[in-house]
Order: structure tokens, then C-alpha cells, then sequence
RNA sequence: GUGCCCGUAGUUUAGUGGUAAAACUCCAGUUUGUGGAACUGGUAUCGAGAGUUCAAUUCUCUCCGGGCACC
């Protein structure tokens, strides 16, 4: 039922062209892949999801366990027939929110670090909010406090009963502050649990990625790695941050390519500005998921061939031209700037729906046209 | 016409005889496995003029503008 197959290796760089099979249909990658948290793109309907080009979504394990519940969605016949979407889905494990509920929250950064941080975590740090033990994560629910404990068998049940056509291996994202010792603990953690994840998992209609942990440091990358591809998962999610540059990431993405099965997926978690795009890519991802088209999209941010235009700016209210000229998009084809200019400052929510439609087309033109460019040779 | 009260940032308000503070707005940013969130900067000749004083946004007078009451 799952399958992947690379029908082009680039001889330009390391991309690949490739078809990405699942019950729910086929995904051409590489792809993008927005965010639905909570079983939804935030301000769009599934059918508005799929005109943007969309071909397969995220959905989350820890927020969809707290709300509705996994029983719930079951209940309902699954993720799919829940939330009416007919593509392929995935779910993110919760591993991500060991972070970003942990450290994260307690130190108020996200998994990339912009500029230097005193702050050093190290081997033995509990984050305060939650505890991480080698048998799982105490969580407490950001909604109401209450106690919840997930590991990779719990992880995989409710990724089970939610149903993706993709699942991924509870991990735990280290901070970017994390110093050796820190990742190195983590990193095994990491590693005892994805086998447990493979262990749990029942279903044969849905597959299973393994994570790739390690932080920035080469050697625990290339570890995890030829750890994980050994496994047997049907893809790898590669997670965490590499280190503070660009360049930094797409040489640590090499090193992790060379580690891997080859003709297997590889899905970079949560990387994708514009500017991320093409290396990732050329550095041989397949999939990668990120929530910037959509947050900035309800931040009035629109994602042009120009650059991002922030049309909360006044400038913009006498601007007659679309968003985007070169852009084919329902909103572009309709509406000039400074009338989204005006909605973005009067608050209007048809505001985030026009900018959140807009900029998911421009990710998923943007990639539809690598993939074009890889097939011509010419990436 | 007479009496009383009030004029401080775009707006609504603090405040003090030693050259001003907050909220929202506005302007500019930050945002990478998702709070429609949060945060960081920036923006004032304290209605005008004169007087008292070492020093006036603060006290006094005149004018201008607004409000209320009375005739």
C-alpha cells in the first residue's frame, strides 16, 4: 500500500524526483507539506487546502490526543473521513512538543537559535514545564494543566487510531542550546525509542518514518543516521536544528543523506522559508513540512516572487497590482494589494483566509516548479 | 453677556516648581515538526502669548478653543 520510488536522480545535485504511494493516493515530490495541527489549515477548508496545490498534510499527536481525542476521530472513521480530506496524510509524532512545550517555552526560543544564547543546557536539565525519563514524557496539557505521559508505544497507539497514511517515531527534539553531553543522552533516547516505535507499531496500512536526531554536531548525525537507516521504517523525518547558518544545515543534510537508505523518503521537519526551499532540496529532501506560509499568512505576510510583503504597511493601500504578477492563485487572479492591504489592517478574518490561500499556492507553485526544473535538468 | 470647569503623543487619560508616563492607534522589525499569539524599537517645542522665578507643562494674567450653568 506504501511505496516510494525515485524516478529521477539529478546529476546536478543531490535532488531527486520522486512518487510517494499511499492508500489515500500518490505525492509528487519533492513536496511541501502544510501544517493542520488540529486536523484543519488553520482558516481554510479542505477543498480551499487541495485548489492551493496541497497534496499531502501534517497533523499532530499531542494536540489531536488532548482535543478531540484519538477515540473521537475513530469514532468518526479516522483522521481522513474526519476532516474530509481524500490525500494522503501524516502525523507528527509529539516529539516536537517535548521542545517546544519543555525548553522552548521555558526559555522562549523556537528550535532555531537567531542569535547566541548564554543559556547552555547540558546533560541531566529537566525542562521545567514537563519530564523527560528514558520511558517517556510527562506532559502537562497547555489547555488545561492536566497530567499526560507520552511514549513511542503510546505515540504509535493514537497515531493508529488517528489513522495517517503516514506516522513518525516519537523522539525528542533537543533544544538548540543543548550542548554535547545533552544530545549525546538525548540522542540515545532517541534511538532506544524509535525501536520501540517499530515494536508498537500494528497497522499495515500506514507507515512508519524514523527520526534522525543529533543537533549540530556532524559525528551524532552521521550515528543516527546509519542507526535509524538500519531500521526498519519505511521513511526517515529528519528533526532538530544544524547549527546557525544555512550552509551548516545543507552540509549536515548531506551527511545524513550519505547515511541513509537511498531509495527510501526522507522528510525534513518543519524547515521551509522560501530561501530554505531550493538547498533542502537540492540536499536531497523529499518532503518537508512548515508552518510559515500559513503563520505569516495570519500575520498579514504575503510570499511573493518579490520577496515577502508585509501588507499590514500603509504604502500598500493605494497598490492596485495583485500580490504576486507572476502568480496564478484564485486571490492574485481577483483581488489587488490594497484591498488585502486594507482587510489585514481592519482585522478581517477573510484576511487570513486570502493571505493564507495565497501563500500556500506560491510554496506549492514554488515546488511544483523544481520539480519541473529537476525533470528538464536543470536542477 | 455673566459665572464655573477643562485644553499634556493620532486618541483616551496620568503627572510634577527642576524640560514628561500609560494604554490603544500609527511607523519599522522579529516569527521555521502553529495561539488568529507574543515580543522589540520609533513617534510630544505639555493650546498661544506675556509675567513671577535661578528654573514654568505645573503659579498669575490675556487671548484662542471646548464643555456646563444662569440671564
Amino acid at each position: 500500500m506504501f511505496g516510494f520510488s525515485v524516478i529521477k536522480n539529478s546529476k546536478k545535485s543531490h535532488a531527486r524526483l520522486g512518487l510517494l504511494e499511499t492508500p489515500h493516493g500518490t505525492v509528487e515530490t519533492p513536496a511541501f507539506v502544510p501544517v493542520a495541527t488540529q486536523a484543519a489549515v488553520k482558516v481554510l477548508t479542505e477543498k480551499e487546502a487541495e485548489e492551493t496545490g496541497s497534496q499531502l498534510l501534517i497533523c499532530n499527536t499531542y494536540h489531536l490526543h488532548l482535543r478531540p481525542g484519538e477515540k473521537v476521530v475513530k469514532k468518526h472513521g479516522g483522521l481522513h473521513a474526519f476532516m474530509q480530506w481524500k490525500r494522503p496524510l501524516m502525523t507528527d509524532s509529539g516529539g516536537f512538543q517535548v521542545f517546544s512545550l519543555g525548553f522552548g517555552r521555558e526559555h522562549g526560543m523556537g528550535k532555531i537559535l537567531k542569535e547566541k544564547s548564554d543559556i547552555s543546557v547540558t546533560d541531566g536539565d529537566q525542562p521545567a514545564k514537563l519530564k523527560i525519563t528514558d520511558d517517556g514524557v510527562l506532559f502537562r496539557s497547555h489547555i488545561d494543566g492536566r497530567e499526560l505521559f507520552l511514549n513511542p508505544r503510546e505515540s504509535l497507539r493514537i497515531q493508529g487510531a488517528l489513522g495517517a497514511d503516514i506516522m513518525i517515531a516519537f523522539d525528542e527534539c533537543p533544544p538548540p542550546t543543548a550542548d554535547y553531553a545533552y544530545v549525546k543522552t538525548s540522542l540515545a533516547r532517541t534511538h532506544r525509542w524509535a525501536k520501540e516505535s517499530l515494536d508498537a507499531k500494528r497497522s499495515m496500512r500506514q507507515a512508519l518514518y524514523g527520526v534522525v536526531q543529533g543537533g549540530r554536531f556532524q559525528d551524532l548525525r552521521e550515528e543516527s543516521a546509519r542507526f535509524i537507516g538500519k531500521l526498519g521504517f519505511e521513511g526517515f523525518a529528519i528533526g532538530g536544528e544544524f547549527g546557525a547558518s544555512k550552509r551548516a544545515m545543507t552540509r549536515m543534510l548531506r551527511v545524513v543523506f550519505m547515511s541513509l537508505p537511498p531509495k527510501k523518503p526522507r522528510h525534513l521537519l518543519g524547515i521551509g522559508h522560501p530561501e530554505d526551499i531550493l538547498p533542502i532540496i537540492k540536499s536531497g529532501v523529499d518532503t518537508f513540512d512548515c508552518i510559515v506560509p500559513t503563520h505569516y499568512g495570519r500575520r498579514g505576510i504575503a510570499f511573493t516572487s518579490e520577496g515577502k510583503l508585509n501588507l499590514a504597511r500603509s504604502m500598500f493601500l493605494e497598490d492596485k497590482q495583485p500580490l504576486d504578477a507572476s502568480c496564478e492563485c484564485f486571490v492574485c487572479g481577483t483581488y489587488a494589494r490594497g484591498y488585502l492591504a486594507h482587510l489585514v489592517r481592519a482585522r478581517e478574518i477573510t484576511a487570513l483566509r486570502l493571505l493564507t490561500f495565497h501563500n500556500l499556492h506560491f510554496f506549492n507553485a514554488f515546488a511544483a516548479g523544481i520539480r519541473a526544473r529537476i525533470r528538464e535538468g536543470k536542477i
